[in-house]
DNA sequence: GATGAATGAGCATTCATTCAT
DNA sequence: TATGAATGAATGCTCATTCAT
């Protein structure tokens, strides 16, 4: 429902978080990595597109990395990283009130999956094409996000502050917004981060049934 | 933030729509492909790996389609098909509330995302590798049925049934809740379609801020 | 040295011989063949091309040919038997002087390549694409017509009414600049095929070094 | 109307021109290549049949070549090159005498057909199998021997020098003669490469009908 | 005679990867 | 670090041919 264009991704620009990979060839590769896969998939990119696009032969590759599945796993460990790191820094910083909590994580949610919309497609498209070994700890990461999720959606219930039809699908709900955001969203586009990012708040805030006066 | 399987796909079970294609070789070919589409990607599964999963040779697969490339766009246009003429259908038997009228979309958009979860994932994962003029007429009838919802959202807000912070982000977050559905729910689950349905529903009306009294 | 065209061969117009094969599908197949033989060679045209030409299936030509190869065999053995017969006929109706003989052999020869151009490329081009035992006896006919030349010009020589500088040279001379024709001659040409045929009588007489009243 | 056999060629021995093209596997290629393609036909030649000949995978070739279509544009190429380059030397190392002129376009048509018999074949029988694009340059260098040819024989005619009854068809004839030496003639055979040259010349001033004092 | 679905071998080409340089 | 020639498996697809209808 949402509309693609040629280059799968409405941005262009923001690939990699900043500090994660030193800069060098091999910061280089997973940057066009990131991007081919995120645009042709993983089966789809060969390593010859890959260096091509850096101007170098494709055995050039292995002195990087062992194996171009071991390029995907980067990618994905390192998404998962970032993810579930922000995650944490946003939901420490806060105190114990699962409305605030909710409003932290989804927050971050958004504006990760608004920032690095390349490394949450690879992350939740790609993923499949790593063997299992590989696969694991990114899911196991990604099993804990939504635990979390759904925990402090469990707890606002407790606590009367949440009411919702049925707290799986709400978290899944609220998860939902965020992961479709790199298939509309870039940008350029007159919502800033920030502002899509309070929208969001807004909206789970909504659906998890908040007293009016919060926020 | 979904957690997935091996097999991608929580559900092994409904495929293709029961009349959309005759029964035979042909069909069976799509069934496949559809469900290793799904799980591997276009560029993931090979066209032997769909013939020996019928117990044919490759080339006989040519008898059927002449390409590859073929058979995932009479997938892919399929899936839109389906959709699109179950969104029509749906819009076309409520009245003129755009309350109504959104109740049926969502509805609508969530029993197909649950029911055909292989036609959504490679309708939505797998388009890019088509070849554009394959792609474009689904594209267009994608963004048909974003313009639709959008188009419902801004009648409510229109006639004071609908407050809401953003309508297109908003839009975008109620199809997203629908378009994940395949990565977390199968039909074993507790929740029926149904009931998923009316949680959507819900959930929607909430984000869109329908006044308390509604359904 | 000779320019061809994107048909290959210059002419369209004649085929085969005309009461070589009985008319009906057998024959439509042959006419395909010999076109697409001589023009993509035996290897460059497909069963399917050359039944796609009749708008029939591939599997339809089984029903009157064994197999591909029998359907060149076919057509080389045709090639050969009429030039042998042509050859033939030409000679028994001139009496024993080598200069008639041979006046009447570079006729025949011109007259049958000028008229069948497909069927005399594909007979010298085609030939080694057959198994041994198909080729033999079309290398047999080739043979016996070298040979009946060179002894023509050897007893013309013996009579000393030739004077050549290498008899087998001389022969191998007179055949090509039939041989050829086909690549730059087609009926459209402002010399007809009995212009043609006299010239090449002329040619050859002046290379063997017939006395000038010769003609 | 020539005997072939099954290697097609008489000659085994030469193939390309020596300093045409680097030594090294990419010149392995060429000749092996050049060799099956006579023999077989483009079509009839795969590359497994190319490499293997080689001890090399199928794939080895592609670091040499982009396609297979390459590998016979660049013989094609090459065999047009050294005729041009061999005819318009012999061409300037004479005088203005149409007569000398004559004698010398046929000695090096002859000798070059000759000597790298697999060559012409390719480049006579082969080029069909190229793209249009490809074929062009080689079909232009082609038409501008002819033209060569032709010119020489109407300068003697304007000149007195010559006397013809068609100069087209008696150039024709002068080319073919030449043209079809590979399916014949062998560097084994008695008459050396030198007698044949002459003989060419020889049998064409005869055609022309020279002065009989010529040569 | 002809169809159309199927076969199994073979095609040109691309793939990820290796290795000597 | 990077190259470039090579590998061997795999790719999508075409081939001639078969066979039940």
């Amino acid at each position: 429902m949402s509309s693609l264009r040629d280059s799968r991704l409405r941005t262009q620009n923001a690939l990699l978080p900043p500090s994660s990979v030193p800069d060098g060839t091999r910061r280089r590769i997973l940057e066009v990595a990131l991007r081919l896969f995120a645009s042709e998939g993983f089966h789809g990119a060969s390593i010859r597109d890959i260096t091509r696009a850096l101007e170098l032969q494709g055995s050039a590759l292995y002195a990087h990395f062992p194996s171009k599945e071991h390029v995907l796993a980067e990618l994905v460990h390192l998404g998962h990283e970032v993810h579930a790191a922000a995650l944490q820094e946003a939901f420490d910083k806060v105190g114990e009130d699962p409305v605030d909590q909710l409003k932290a994580l989804v927050r971050v949610h958004t504006v990760l999956h608004a920032t690095y919309p390349h490394l949450a497609v690879v992350v939740n498209e790609q993923i499949f094409a790593l063997p299992p070994e590989f696969a694991a700890p990114a899911l196991a990461s990604r099993a804990q996000s939504a635990a979390l999720l759904l925990h402090v959606v469990e707890m606002g219930i407790a606590q009367g502050k949440f009411s919702v039809p049925s707290p799986v699908a709400t978290a899944a709900a609220i998860s939902a917004i965020g992961v479709r955001l790199p298939y509309w969203y870039d940008t350029s586009h007159e919502l800033s981060i920030d502002a899509l990012a309070d929208i969001h708040v807004e909206l789970s805030l909504r659906m998890l049934g908040a007293s009016p006066d919060v926020k």
